[in-house]
DNA sequence: AAATATTTTTAGGGTTGTCTAAAAAAATAG
DNA sequence: CTATTTTTTTAGACAACCCTAAAAATATTT
């Protein structure tokens, strides 16, 4: 069965909100991510019913069918090869592949895919610290701590982070906050609880905000 | 100016026709090498002439403007940089790679481009021997003779293939007719034209058909 | 439990790109 | 130079995907 790349980005953004995020994925939630419209969202869902790559009841939440769920991991698979292979070996910034790399997803073609993979080197997670599924669909899984609710002293380094605006991905650039980059837990600062914290023995502050979109694997 | 997958096949198209086979871009040819109908051909061309694209006047072959040809040939340069990084670095057969970079080609960006041509190394001509236009626009020029128009005695190597079709380039590939395989024309068989040539040392034959799609660099 | 607010669906419509069938224009033949 | 054939365009329709506005269902408040 070939799929429209709108088809597509539904199964994605249901995918995210029911297993990433662990909301509800109603009418309103897929019209925001996707900016589009509740009707919209309606339409396209009946469409993915008769397909059976949605469960759906009518004002009920939908769900992803076994069938769904797996095209919609393939489709993050995709997602998070491209853009290891754009910043990996094209050289681009971690906070620009996103949007090219949501073009490159659609590409159909699973043997693609594999060599792309192969090519890279089987990698576990991509240039945000997102895992990357395997071809059989499981995701590599870690440890992680948000920085947000790190403890004074406590020591680690940047695993990931939550979101892909260009604008954070950047600023966090240009502190040498990168994937990997070790860091140490200052403290909370009262007045609108921004984070304190040492990169590479410098003293930086971050807003909640940003702290809370940024997951750190701990150091024992 | 954002423009559609289907618009740029259009000018796409109308480039093949009239730069390189040197033929009328009437409704019926761009029909034809589109998979599509005449009459939607026509739709498409009064809007890619409202767009500045085409130069249309009713009943007439269509021709591009100079805006149309920039992206066409911008069109070109993609599907070719993606055609070598599909062969060179992921390893795919030559035969098989056309079809995905037609898809690859609509990704429009650039820069990506840019990357993806100097991480290639500034390829000249693409797998299958086609040249690829700089980012200014011009294309790389050849001598290039066909096979059918050898003489005997003649030798000389690939250069290149003038069909993507599979079936074709696989069977080439299984005689060892690769991009740069020095060959030597043997003779034209009286029977249907059928040539004779000799590969490593073998002799094989091919069909006037087949022939007629390899061009040949000739030695002096 | 009724009134109100929110969410979801339906109804009707717009755009893009395709199609078939018929009309119009151009090319070819006698 | 008229008649026939071929090519091109128009007319009308359809599918995918989106929209707005209104109706229907559900959730929340009092």
């Amino acid at each position: 069965m070939s799929l429209s790349s709108a088809e597509q980005d539904y199964l994605k953004a249901i995918f995210a909100i029911t297993r990433i995020e662990h909301r509800q994925a109603n009418t309103n939630a897929i019209a925001v991510l996707l900016k589009t419209k509740a009707s919209s969202v309606t339409d396209m869902i009946k469409k993915l019913a008769v397909k059976k790559l949605v469960k759906y009841e009518k004002y009920k939440p939908v769900s992803l069918t076994n069938k769904g769920q797996k095209i919609a991991t393939s489709l993050i698979r995709s997602h998070r090869l491209w853009e290891t292979f754009l910043v990996e070996r094209l050289e681009y910034d971690w906070s620009r592949v996103h949007s090219i790399a949501e073009q490159l997803e659609h590409i159909e073609d699973d043997e693609l895919l594999d060599k792309l993979d192969h090519y890279l080197g089987y990698p576990k997670f991509d240039p945000h610290g997102d895992p990357i599924p395997t071809k059989e669909g499981t995701f590599p899984q870690r440890d992680e701590t948000l920085l947000s609710q790190l403890n004074p002293g406590d020591c680690g380094t940047i695993s990931s982070v939550l979101q892909d605006d260009e604008s954070f991905l950047e600023a966090l650039n240009q502190l040498n906050l990168c994937i990997n980059q070790p860091i140490e837990y200052i403290k909370k600062i009262d007045f609108d609880q921004s984070i304190q914290l040492k990169i590479n023995d410098h003293i930086h502050i971050l807003s909640e905000n940003m702290a809370k979109n940024i997951a750190i694997q701990k150091l024992p």
